[in-house]
DNA sequence: TACGCTAGGCAAATCGTTTTCCACCGTCAA
DNA sequence: TTGACGGTGGAAAACGATTTGCCTAGCGTA
């Protein structure tokens, strides 16, 4: 109990509760003189007004849930971070929901959210549908989706364009004149998988090469799952010179299974990630690979929360494309 | 706005305010038949309790404070995990915030957690002493270090040993034949260097073995120091047979600067690290480390939080030390 | 019959703000 | 002289729950 409340400021400074609260929100001229009197009762008696009246009046919390499968995935604590640093100048704070990308856990959180009232929310949805919003649309809650797995015309959007990141990739490799170019993808029908191998289709078509089943194997977007895949790769004896890996995980798996096989990266092939998690820079040879920018990432959806949550804007659905970059190691 | 507030439950339901608040809360027993009539009404309704009028009235807002250092060093995610896990039992959320280690950042969170009226606090403090936790203790907050940096008879603790860590890293590799063994430490004056640093002597001490100032170099805890420590170890000429780094990017460093001068891990000089960071895994060879858990770090605070906050536990200070754990992998 | 006890329910006070409506007081222009 | 008008400031009504007394009906018991 803080015991002290705006009554015993008001009056220990001897005006009343509407001029405190004024001389504290700034609604209202208050002359310099008063002013100054209340901030020293102010200080003099240790006030700190009450969040939850102040919330319960003015029906803003300034609390945003940031919503994602997990907080110990790498991606997420960099994102997190972006839209705090970005929340924090608005005064804003966040509190992170852990899902596990659970369909329950999703439900249940957006809910607990609802219930405490938060002032935006910031979702990784794996499992929800854009009808399982209606709450929250209802409710005129600023929602923003990170990444496209929501679509929803009140939804705004804040992804990375994998088509091109994949394509970039690809690119690279082609433009260092390694041929022929192979790769290993994810699970068909996920999302990121089908991105990325699109994006690299792509930009062999345009070098004019042709995309050959032979080099192309799928992995499950772990270390031992790009090693098995490299394995099939080298059996088939349709060795590539250069590898695009889904993502950096299988890169370096495959890496071991290049080491087994007493093949040198990059003297013998080429390798090449995606996602640049901490290890990329760690392992050897250190791993050429397409950064999703997290950070910028959770920057773009604290801004854009900051925005609609100020209620200026009222205007129709945005999507921000946060640019990737593709940095360049001793690997490719 | 939700706009449905509790009086229209009551009035849909045909009872008293009282009686819903009542059937929700269990605080006093409502017919069978007259709870199930209040319950329908709410679904009907859509009625969702409104967290502020709530909180005003019982003083508790359900919503604790992690003040970290730095949500994107790797730890602490995992660590925040653990804390939300187990607060998410009790129907508690956490909000994180990113001190850097700053102390006008930590005491400004600190602040911003008491204007919130948090329930509870688990603090990493880098800068702040006890005296600033005084607005803190006088609200009886509960507050709960994790790590030692705060010493106050009225803060509980969670932390680990890292005397005995370290104690237990050269141990192991006393007990599997090395010899000599040397060790790059950390900063002087940093308590994870010399905590390390002690419990590396004591291991030494205890099997009849000197400490050899000659084997021992100080690295600042990145990958280039950890390498840079190792050449200097290497031009020494004192080339320990393993070596203990006081944790795992200087480890990988340490790697590093062996790879240059052609010498094997283990073959030549085993190495181990400290922490347990994810490339530790994914580094060749794999790295013999120690793990400080954590996530039963997260967990504990979690849980004597709690106890703390459910206000039966108004005992004295309490120190909780979580076990460390060894991992032997490849490289020694 | 009188009394106490229990279960269930109601009205109203309370939590600590923000905000709306009004009042007062000089000053200045008509 | 009067009315309008800034510049200040106050009283009181929300906001939406919880909780405290108090009441009643029904029942068992002395």
């Amino acid at each position: 109990m803080s015991e002290v409340t705006i009554v015993d400021v008001a009056r220990h400074a001897g005006v009343s509760i509407t001029t405190v609260s004024h001389a504290l929100s700034g609604n209202r001229r208050v002359a310099e003189e008063t002013r100054a009197r209340i901030q020293h009762s102010i200080r003099e008696l240790g006030y700190r007004p009450n969040a939850f009246a102040r919330s319960l009046r003015t029906e803003r919390s300034h609390m945003v849930a940031l919503i994602i499968p997990d907080i110990t995935n790498p991606y997420y604590p960099t994102l997190a971070r972006g839209l705090q640093d970005a929340l924090h100048a608005g005064g804003y704070q966040s509190f992170v929901c852990n899902t596990d990308g659970l369909r329950e856990e999703e439900r249940s959180f957006l809910k607990d959210s609802l219930q405490r009232r938060v002032d935006g929310i910031a979702f990784a949805a794996f499992a929800t549908t854009a009808r399982m919003l209606a709450p929250v649309i209802q409710e005129h809650i600023p929602l923003i989706s990170i990444g496209t797995a929501i679509r929803h015309r009140k939804v705004d959007c804040v992804r990375t364009d994998d088509v091109a990141g994949a394509r970039d990739a690809t690119r690279y490799l082609i433009e260092r004149g390694y041929d022929p170019i192979g790769m290993i993808g994810g699970p068909a029908g996920m999302s990121p998988s089908d991105h990325r191998l699109e994006g690299h289709r792509a930009a062999l078509a345009e070098a004019g090469l042709a995309f050959d089943a032979q080099r192309f194997a799928v992995g499950d977007f772990t270390r031992a799952g790009g090693a098995a895949a490299m394995r099939e790769l080298l059996e088939r004896r349709a060795r590539p010179r250069a590898l695009f890996c889904a993502n950096d995980l299988m890169a370096i798996g495959a890496m071991d299974a290049l080491r087994e096989a007493e093949l040198g990266v990059p003297r013998d092939v080429a390798v090449m990630g995606y996602d640049d998690i901490e290890a990329a820079a760690l392992v050897t040879p250190d791993l050429t690979t397409v950064v999703n920018p997290a950070y910028e990432m959770g920057r773009a959806c604290g801004r854009l929360l900051l925005e609609r949550m100020s209620g200026a804007d009222d205007g129709p659905r945005r999507e921000v494309v946060i640019p990737h970059r593709l940095i360049p190691r001793a690997s490719a």
